[in-house]
RNA sequence: GGGCCUGUAGCUCAGCCGGUUAGAGCGCAGUCCUGAUAAGACUGAGGUCGAUGGUUCGAGUCCAUCCAGGCCCA
């Protein structure tokens, strides 16, 4: 029925014969095709791209969705898990471009879109094959024969299919917004490039200028300003023509021709204050308004405070602009009015009176905004909505003027006497020039991170650009809201997080100027400029004469560019073409809840069956990425969130706490530590180390301590169990049904069985894979260290009695248990224990434990109290072995009695229960309890306030926790003979294991030994022969001993002879 | 600069609704135990529970501020 097992085991080993199994026997298809009448359980897949090695943080992730999905497999569900591979983007281009040399656009073109685009199809399939081995190596269950691909033409037609909808719905369109710009390259950089050039300590101007009042056009302002002590002093300071000025910090001097605005906080205070300095012999005064807390700060000399003013009176206020755009003689295009969301651009030609009032009416005025802080500066700010991001949005939001004086190389233009020079070396011109009109009050320099280009090192210009959005704030309501709905785990990233994100949700920009993209499926008209967005390839043939029909288009550029039409516009003549831009990568994954079926053009009726998921899994980092993406999309579409479960994992770190990542070269290899631990060990530390949402330095050291911990532990139960099972044939077909166990110890293992299954049950429910972990692991300790070494007599008797097939059977459950209970989590082992234990004895049973069932608790075989009781053992046992070490009394040496006090009464009465087991852990002939000997116990009591360990009466007593163990020292001669004769028969088992016996083997023993000591041995003889399966003992005789010992300072010789 | 998270022993982590002397595992030193065990037990060294202030009879736990680290976004 059962093979011996060796304890020298490899996992890795079991880890391939179990992928062999499953493979085999088809158990992962079959774990959905057998589950096709059941509720359906959907993952969603956020997909990899396959154009690097896999890395650990991967593991993470991937075994994270497989626990889930496993353990719903076995609860009833049939579970979807279809693969998906991540494509496009920006990341996949640099890695080409790197490769091929390319090191701008220019060049990119100039090497040609159509094989550059080849090259980036072939790398992102270059490490598919490292990616399916190690998803299988780590037992991942994941449909990779069918995965969803984004580059694939079903995949872009299901995300035309999602712009048209929004562009029917008029959620899509053509905008601003500031982008980090690199003037060398002459392109945007993704927020992930711009992450690569971040550098430390850059020195950049810090500027203080002055903004001169314009009391003229404030008049209208003041004239509703309920402040009478402000009116009366700015007209004071207008009639003896000195001047006020508000004063802006600013770090990019360059960028003050385009300013447009200054910025207050409204609940802030502004003083004004009376500033004097002294120019050559005269003393110069002016008046300058600056946040008050930040007074100090600005002015280093003296200054008088006059009078102060909020920022919200301060809105509407004008100053006179430091250059006049007007005048400027800028490009054209570069001078706009902000209007409804949009610019309304000034052509030079039109710059009529009426086009520059329009421009003035709300620009070179204060306003106000939230997030103008006290924490450097002046507390206003300058405002240049050309370049900064709230600069633009501020811009947007007041309807200022728009002010381009920059062009996209970083040159200034116009007319300026600094135009035509790179804007960081325009700056000093910039400030000479203020500073000669007495507007700069103070000149300094700072330092701070800036970004610079990743490629060529350029600093890094944010720049107004125009770029295509998905209006989700005409949403935002609706995505708050559908959050709520959201499972997250761990919850904080609800309304921390994601929340915050959501709050201050901003339209989604998803054009890139780039290649390697889905392409936006609209249309221009060279001559009216109409625009059409197109849904379908089947759209496209319709209205496309030069659209091949006899054979299928790669959607990709630059084919798709070649395709044009007939203008839409009745009076119109025009050629419509397709506009450059393609698809930010992130609105691919956003979109495969959908495009992952082909939705809306294949298997419409199946998609409620698919959406939306019941899981998702994926790090911290997707928060603004694939969470947002998909919520956004699935709220704007289906107006629902798209799943409704999330784990969202922490990151993992290096052993010395940064971020793995590919450019420090600390990245963990998997495939290492999955090579000497095994799978399961690596799954186990990642499930169980620390919860799922908090971020982990990983160790390789800290995995070989789970192997160790768990996986040995439980595979050494596994292995006494199977040796001994072997030897008495053992067969748990012959289990009444209805069977019971008897005694305290099986009662007790059984009943913290069911209770860890309602426990672990409970926390795979809740997506806790932590703790369902950590109290599977807890239980295996107790079974191996209490249960199995509190039992192991039992099995070792020779006589099969009902006790010893309690035992098995008891045993023999609590494995066969654990190997379901532990299948999601550790799906390798379990399977080999589930084959050993369950399906060869029980052929009937499921071919894989992954088939199987989940196990349900039986309430009635949990014992509350008895588990408190043993509880009790365990504390007073540990105690007593401390006393035990104190007095220095070998456990082997028996003793008389011991005198235990419980922390209350009630467990007092657990003491009882099991006092056997505490007797016999302890080595201890009788239990009393405190009452036993009062005054003694007082005594006890009154010595350890002073100290840790007391002496009374012969007793030796410790105390933890209100816990009291005295054990009487004395040892009587008897009490000294059975130490005795256990500790002979302690160097016998020795000696047998030395000499490589089977457990099971009689020997013959010789010993030599003093006259004393014979009469001992004599009248131990029949115990030493049964625990040393002696079937003889020779005593004194003349023989060839092969071992001497020393015992109580006498010299015992020995020879042990296996039969 | 903003948001979120995390700071408990050398390392990895528990510590509930505030309640006695803050725990576990690993590691280190020592002792013991062991015929399932690569394990286990006991003892010891190792903690200003990130800091400061507050609430409270009482704070690792609640509140505020600050510091450090991480992530995301500027």
């Amino acid at each position: 029925m059962f093979e011996p097992v060796t304890n020298k085991v490899s996992f890795p080993e079991i880890d391939t014969s179990v992928l062999d199994l499953w493979k085999q026997h088809d158990i992962f298809e079959r774990s959905f095709t057998e589950k096709s009448n059941r509720p359906t359980f959907m993952l969603y897949e956020g997909p990899p791209t396959a154009n690097g090695n896999p890395g650990i943080h991967h593991v993470l992730a991937r075994v994270f969705k497989d626990v889930i999905c496993r353990y719903k497999t076995m609860t009833g569900f049939q579970c979807i898990r279809k693969g998906g591979w991540d494509t496009h983007g920006l990341p996949v281009e640099l890695e080409v471009e790197k490769e091929l040399g390319l090191k701008s656009k220019k060049e990119i073109e100039e090497y040609g879109i159509k094989e550059f685009n080849e090259k980036c199809k072939s790398s992102v399939f270059k490490y598919v094959k490292e990616w399916e081995n190690l998803t299988s190596r780590i037992g991942y269950w994941v449909d990779l024969d069918n995965p969803y691909v984004t580059l694939d033409n079903n995949y872009i037609e299901s995300g035309w299919w999602i712009l048209k909808t929004l562009w029917d719905k008029g959620l899509l369109y053509e905008g601003r917004r500031a982008t980090p710009h690199c003037p060398r390259c002459v392109t945007s950089l993704s927020s992930h490039e711009v992450a690569l050039g971040y550098k430390d300590n850059i020195r950049d101007p810090s500027v203080f200028i002055k903004f001169k009042l314009n009391y003229a056009r404030t008049k209208q302002r003041t004239e509703t300003l309920n402040n009478e002590t402000i009116v009366t002093l700015l007209d004071k300071i207008e009639s003896s023509n000195e001047d006020i000025f508000f004063v802006a910090w600013t770090t990019t001097p360059w960028t003050l021709p385009s300013n447009a605005a200054l910025a207050v906080n409204k609940d802030e205070e502004y003083s004004i204050v009376k500033h004097v300095t002294v120019k050559g012999e005269t003393n110069e005064v002016a008046y300058l308004i600056i946040a008050d807390k930040l007074l100090s700060a600005v002015l280093e000399d003296d200054f008088e405070k006059i009078a102060s003013i909020s920022g919200a009176d301060l809105e509407g206020f004008c100053y006179v602009p430091l250059f006049d755009p007007v005048s400027a003689n800028l490009p054209s295009g570069s001078l706009g009015v902000f209007k409804e969301g949009g610019i309304d651009l000034i052509d030079d030609k039109e710059l009529t009176q009426l086009a520059i009032e329009e421009l003035m009416i709300n620009s070179f005025k204060i306003h106000t905004a939230d997030w103008v802080s006290m924490t450097d500066g002046s507390g206003i700010v300058h405002i240049a909505p050309a370049f900064g991001e709230d600069d633009l949005t501020l811009g947007r939001e007041k309807e200022m003027a728009f002010i381009q004086s920059v062009d996209l190389q970083g040159v200034i233009t116009g007319n300026y006497t600094f135009a035509g020079k790179f804007v960081k070396d325009a700056d000093k011109d910039i400030l000479s020039e203020l500073n000669a009109n007495s507007l700069l009050l103070r000149n300094g320099t700072y330092r701070h991170t800036y970004p610079f280009c990743w490629r060529c090192d350029s600093p890094l210009l944010y720049y107004a650009k125009s770029s295509w959005y998905i209006k989700t704030t005409d949403r935002k309501e609706q995505l708050i809201e559908g959050n709520q709905s959201i499972n997250w785990y761990p919850d904080h990233i609800k309304n921390g997080r994601f929340g915050e994100w959501l709050q201050n949700n901003v339209d989604w920009a998803v054009s890139r100027e780039r290649y390697w993209g889905t392409p936006m499926p609209i249309w221009e008209c060279n001559k009216c400029l109409h625009r059409e967005c197109i849904g379908s390839v089947e759209e496209l043939k319709a209205v496309s004469p030069n659209m091949p029909i006899d054979r299928e288009l790669d959607l990709h550029r630059p084919f798709i560019d070649e395709i044009t039409m007939d203008c839409y516009q009745d009076q119109c003549d025009g050629i419509m073409s397709r506009i450059p831009e393609v698809m930010d990568a992130w609105f691919d994954s956003g979109a495969m809840p959908f495009a992952q079926s082909h939705y809306p053009f294949d298997d419409v009726e199946g998609f409620d069956q698919t959406f939306p998921a019941d899981y998702i899994c994926e790090a911290v980092d997707q928060t603004r990425g694939w969470f947002y993406s998909l919520h956004a999309l699935g709220t704007l579409l289906k107006d629902k969130p798209a799943y409704k479960n999330v784990i969202c994992l922490g990151l993992i770190l290096d052993e010395k706490g940064q971020k793995m990542s590919k450019r420090i070269g600390n990245i963990v290899e998997p495939m290492s530590v999955l090579e000497i631990h095994g799978a399961d060990a690596l799954r186990w530390y990642l499930f169980t180390t620390s919860h799922p949402g908090e971020s982990r330095r990983f160790s390789e050291r800290l995995v070989g301590e789970v192997f160790r911990k768990v996986m040995l532990t439980l595979w050494n139960v596994y292995s006494f169990f199977s040796n001994y099972a072997a030897l008495d044939n053992y067969d748990p077909t012959t289990m009444e049904e209805n069977w019971k166990p008897q005694t305290e110890l099986d009662r007790w293992v059984i009943s913290e069985l069911n209770a860890l299954m309602i426990d672990v049950d409970k926390s795979l429910n809740s997506y806790d894979p932590t703790n369902a972990g950590r109290s599977i692991q807890e239980f295996i300790d107790n079974l191996s260290n209490w249960y199995v070494r509190r039992s192991r007599r039992r099995f070792w008797k020779s006589e099969n009695d009902s006790d010893k097939l309690d035992a098995y059977n008891t045993l023999y459950t609590c494995l066969a248990q654990i190997s379901k209970l532990m299948a999601p989590l550790a799906p390798f082992v379990s399977e080999e224990l589930y084959q050993k234990l369950v399906k060869n004895t029980y052929p009937e049973s499921p071919d894989s434990v992954h088939l199987s069932d989940f196990p349900t608790a039986d309430l009635s075989l949990i014992d509350e109290d008895l588990m408190k009781a043993i509880r009790l053992a365990m504390k007073v046992s540990s105690l007593g072995r401390s006393v035990r070490s104190r007095a220095g009394l070998k456990v082997r040496q028996p003793l008389a009695d011991v005198l235990v006090q419980t922390k209350n009464s009630e467990e007092s009465k657990y003491l009882s229960v099991v006092a056997d087991q505490i007797l016999e852990e302890l080595n201890v002939k009788n239990l009393g309890n405190s009452l036993d000997n009062k005054e003694m116990f007082e005594d006890i009591k009154n010595q350890l306030n002073d100290s840790k360990t007391a002496n009374s009466n012969g007793y030796v007593a410790v105390e933890d926790n209100a816990y009291i163990v005295a054990i009487n020292t004395e040892v009587s001669e008897e009490l000294k003979n059975e130490g005795l004769i256990r500790e002979i028969a302690h160097r016998i088992q020795g000696f047998r294991k030395d000499a490589g016996f089977e457990i099971n083997d009689r020997i013959m023993l010789y010993v030599k030994l003093s006259k004393d000591m014979e009469i001992v041995l004599d009248s131990y003889a029949d115990f030493i022969k049964e625990e040393t399966l002696s079937n003889t003992i020779v005593i004194n005789d003349v023989t060839d001993y092969d071992h001497a010992v020393e015992i109580n300072g006498d010299e015992l010789l020995f020879k042990v002879v296996k039969l």
